[in-house]
RNA sequence: GGGCUCGUAGCUCAGUCAGGCAGAGCGGUGGGCUCUUAACCCAUUCGCCAAGGGUUCAAAUCCCUUCGGGCCCGCCA
């Protein structure tokens, strides 16, 4: 058994046998919020990237966005008025905020944003632009010509049918702005113009540039040639049999005598308890939820750790344990998951969270210092602390479990009003004990002691000291725990309870 | 109906392409002063590799069959 190889130096030796230039094609049609299942197809083809330049290739990452595609329907997040829109291209609708230059602009700012974080930089492309600038021109004469080649060639890869005014060129309608409403009827080489009627009534003839796109089998097939894509990602819904990428290999090769990039399929992401993301059912957690929640690097881990093929099931609760995991990793994984801005943790995250509840005065990282040095944590990375802080407090706020919230009672819970005659009495011999520089782990000890002192069980003596504290039956480890609150405060408590 | 993918320790998964002694992390367990109670350190347990068959000197790995999970084939990644 030889070493274990990360999937995508698989993918990176695969290729490379061939050739080594490559160029890494991914791309997101930008109709709603892109969340981190979208991000897969990015960071799926940022990991091979890294992996590539890693082993000396050369090798160029782009990202295209679908602008020329149709707004589907009203999505559930949109107002009424945009029925009105539904059928024309997402640059040429407005921005759902009026702020940005037009409706896909709105989800792929905050989008490009989010992979600057995640230190992935594409060459970005948007697809409107790329038809406008003439790039598709020949590429779309050419498909133009082909028609019943490429009709053919759909019908009998994907076995279905072709309607006979099909056309591979969508095009834009002049009077109503939509793309999905028109029939192409007629094109002239010379002039590069394509006649057509639509829906609304308006018929004419348009320039090629900038007026419409390529239906999307063909156009992917054609964008492969005309940027000179090599490897591609793509979810299982293209992998099929019969699907746009069986599609997209025959026309790349028969029309643009080009060979189809090679494929790095990946599967989605669930999320716990709720299946597969996805805009339309709503099931989804956004990039930017998850970077208020951990660090960039740890929102590459959770994706490029797993193989494109497996699923993955992520479950929001137990994000604490995959910072932990993180932190303690030390693979090819996390070497591809790191970003410029990563820095190490000296504390654990699961402590963080701890030390963060016990802090008095969450908003002043003072106390929180406090209560690290206390228990025992000195000399960490103050920067690396405090965006940490930030994460845990944001993920306690939204995703943690209940049994990892806590909070200290600043009154005397009155659930101390049921403690037994021992457990008084145990509190107090603890208070007693406790004094000058006793170690976490002695005051940890003591309450064993204590519990065989006063003879009740250690479990009952320990539900004690969380009741009294915390109001619940169990917490953090319990000497390490009053050792970082504040000694009179602990004492005090201590005492007032076990006086009953 | 067609196709894909996964099934390996309690959990999350490497390992399967290129057959060569079944692995890691977490958890659990034990210890770290007489000690079940979320943070530290040390040690350690755990497997009919889903099932059956085949190929082979040798199979988690290749082939066939079965079972089970999750999907895709309506331009959702």
């Amino acid at each position: 058994m030889g070493e274990s190889r990360h999937w995508a130096d698989v993918v990176s030796d695969r290729v490379t046998t061939v050739k080594k230039k490559h160029t890494i094609a991914t791309g997101i049609t930008p109709s709603g919020e892109i969340h981190i299942g979208n991000l897969r197809e990015v960071l799926t083809g940022d990991a091979v990237y890294r992996a590539l330049s890693d082993s000396g290739a050369e090798a160029e990452l782009i990202y295209i966005a679908d602008t020329l595609d149709p707004l589907r329907r009203v999505y559930p997040f949109l107002s009424e008025d945009y029925s009105e829109h539904v059928g024309k291209p997402l640059s040429a609708i407005p921005c759902p905020c009026g702020d940005c230059a037009n409706y896909a602009e709105h989800f792929l700012e905050p989008f490009l944003e989010s992979l600057e974080l995640l230190d992935i930089d594409p060459v970005v492309y948007r697809a409107h632009e790329l038809y406008a600038n003439g790039d598709f021109v020949p590429a779309t004469i050419a498909a133009l010509l082909n028609r019943d080649k490429i009709a053919s060639i759909i019908e009998n890869v994907s076995h279905r049918e072709i309607p006979a005014d099909w056309s591979p060129f969508n095009v834009i309608c002049e009077s109503c702005g939509r793309i999905t409403t028109t029939v192409v009827s007629g094109f002239d080489e010379a002039k590069k113009t394509v006649d057509y009627s639509c829906e609304c009534g308006y018929s004419g003839t348009t320039p090629l540039e900038g007026h419409g796109k390529l239906t999307w089998r063909v156009d992917w097939a054609a964008r492969w040639g005309v940027l000179g894509v090599t490897i591609e990602p793509f979810g299982k819904d293209h992998a099929t049999k019969g699907g746009s990428y069986d599609t997209g290999t025959k026309i790349s090769g028969e029309i643009y005598g080009y060979a189809p990039p090679y494929p790095v399929i990946y599967e989605w992401i669930h999320l716990k308890g709720k299946g597969a993301m996805s805009s339309s059912t709503g099931v989804t957690v956004t990039i930017t939820d998850m970077l208020r929640v951990m660090p960039p690097d740890v929102l590459r881990y959770l994706i490029i750790r797993t193989k494109p093929g497996k699923h993955i099931d992520f479950d929001p609760s137990r994000i604490i344990d995959l910072i932990d995991d993180f932190d303690r990793a030390n693979n090819r994984a996390f070497e591809l998951s790191r970003t410029k801005t990563f820095l190490p943790s000296d504390i654990p995250f699961t402590h963080l969270v701890t030390a963060m509840q016990i802090a008095s005065d969450p908003t002043d990282i003072d106390t929180l210092h406090e209560v690290l040095r206390r228990s025992g944590y000195d000399g960490y990375n103050e920067e690396s602390v405090k965006r940490r802080v930030e994460n845990a407090r944001n993920w306690l706020s939204s995703y943690a479990p209940d049994s990892a919230i806590f909070e200290v009672q600043r009154e005397l819970p009155t659930a101390t009003k049921n403690l037994s005659e021992e457990q008084r009495s145990g509190l107090l011999r603890i208070a007693s004990g406790i004094s000058g520089d006793l170690a976490a782990k002695d005051m940890h000890d003591l309450v064993y002691a204590v519990a065989e002192e006063v003879g009740v069980s250690a479990s009952k003596m320990f539900q004690a000291v969380y009741t009294t504290i915390l109001e619940k039956d169990s917490g953090p480890r319990a000497g390490y725990f009053m050792a970082s609150l504040d000694r009179d405060f602990l004492l005090n408590r201590l005492k007032e309870a076990g006086r009953g």
